[in-house]
DNA sequence: CACATTCCGTAGCTATAGCAACATAACGGT
DNA sequence: ACCGTTATGTTGCTATAGCTACGGAATGTG
């Protein structure tokens, strides 16, 4: 029954550095749920009280958020392996704050707060390893979030630009580096339009400060590139 | 010599819902490493490979970080109980993205992740709650940190200002609220210009969506509210 | 009360980025 | 090689928000 999804949970993030065996020994202690949802039903509504994590195993399904102005948006597709509910779990929050939908049939693996800490220490000591997956799981979640807000509080179109291509430059080290999403994904994640951020690195080109053809970005006054980015 | 210290590590978050008895037993268990820092030294240098959380037990200290540019900013100011470093420890980052320098002198409660985890289970049932303590900061960090993002990927000044007033609109369920900002403030977490703002706040008026006076803010005309947050 | 200081509202000017629309270049499949 | 599709570059117009500066209100202090 549960045994045939070991794979998935391998995959989940939660399991990492726990080996298949363990992981498969581990659910007998874990006891987690198993529940079965049609499609188009809601695995967890928005506002219930609900205090488990859950692993989409099987199907596929929506995170939908209301906005503050009562609209209804799709945050994120989950596919199996995909984990829901990790933050809100191990907060104080009273609520969930999004409702997450079926879209087709699926079959999903909750996991109580409680289990998760570790109840049963001196029988199972993989909990130790679980414990330190969720926290690097949320602590690189915070570190992401970190950058994007760095990212969006840059109020010029310069700034954002200058500051992109100089943190890729910082991991590669070379002055010609692959930028590793298209204008579109670069645009959304700087949250600016696609032909004012393609305008103003045109003029970064023209003031010899960059060069680029597609993807591929070349600096080539980096002294100046730094002054742009304040 | 710790045992001083106790009240402090209370109120640091970390070690919440855990008596000042049991903190004070506990310490012993987690073999902290404590450091004395003179004014101006580094506590933690940029780039530092380093595998533990800190908590300023006296004194205090600036995070700085270096942005992409080469300046140098003053993240925050850390005064007894503050935490740091959490999120870095428990993720699978290299290096310290940030360098901790004391302005006065200072005495720093340093804990390895390891202990914190627990690797006496059997003799300090208390783990669990500190565990727990640690993933509720990390969560609860996450959330704020997407609410911000949230306001930030809003790109009309009308929009944020909106989505701002209806989010205090919901928490109290009142027409009349007051702002938990003063202008500045507010401004500053919506990232854009005071006066830009206020301007904008004026034309809500003029148009009578809301009214103001100071920081207390009627709403009037509620349907247009939400239209305006899209 | 007088005074300083902080906070807030307002206005004019300007730079900037959004938007829509179109042109061109890369890519992928047949 | 052809064609359809997608990604990218470019441009003109316009709305928006930034910036600076200033005046008035509120608050705090001696």
């Amino acid at each position: 029954m549960i045994s045939q999804y070991t794979h998935i949970l391998e995959n989940s993030g939660l399991f990492q550095n726990i080996s298949t065996h363990n992981i498969a020994a581990m659910i007998t202690c874990l006891q987690p749920r198993i529940a079965h949802t049609s499609k188009n039903d809601f695995i967890v509504m928005a506002g219930d009280d609900f205090h488990e994590l859950g692993i989409l195993l099987k199907g596929e399904a929506r995170v939908i958020k209301e906005s503050a102005a009562g609209n209804r948006n799709i945050m994120r597709t989950l596919f199996p392996g995909d984990m829901f509910g990790e933050t809100v779990v191990f907060s104080q929050v009273n609520g969930w704050p999004a409702t997450v939908q079926a879209t087709k049939n699926c079959t999903v693996f909750f996991l109580s707060k409680k289990r998760i800490i570790g109840e049963c220490e001196s029988v199972c000591p993989w909990h130790k390893q679980l414990v330190m997956n969720m926290l690097q799981i949320t602590s690189e979640r915070v570190l992401t979030l970190n950058k994007k807000v760095d990212y969006l509080s840059i109020k010029s179109m310069r700034g954002k630009i200058s500051t992109f291509i100089l943190e890729q430059h910082r991991k590669t080290g070379s002055n010609t580096l692959d930028l590793p999403l298209n204008r579109n994904e670069l645009a959304d994640y700087l949250n600016v339009s696609r032909p004012s951020m393609s305008r103003e690195m045109g003029r970064l080109r023209d003031e010899g400060v960059i060069d680029y053809y597609l993807n591929s970005i070349k600096i080539k006054d980096i002294v100046a590139l730094k002054s742009m980015a304040e």
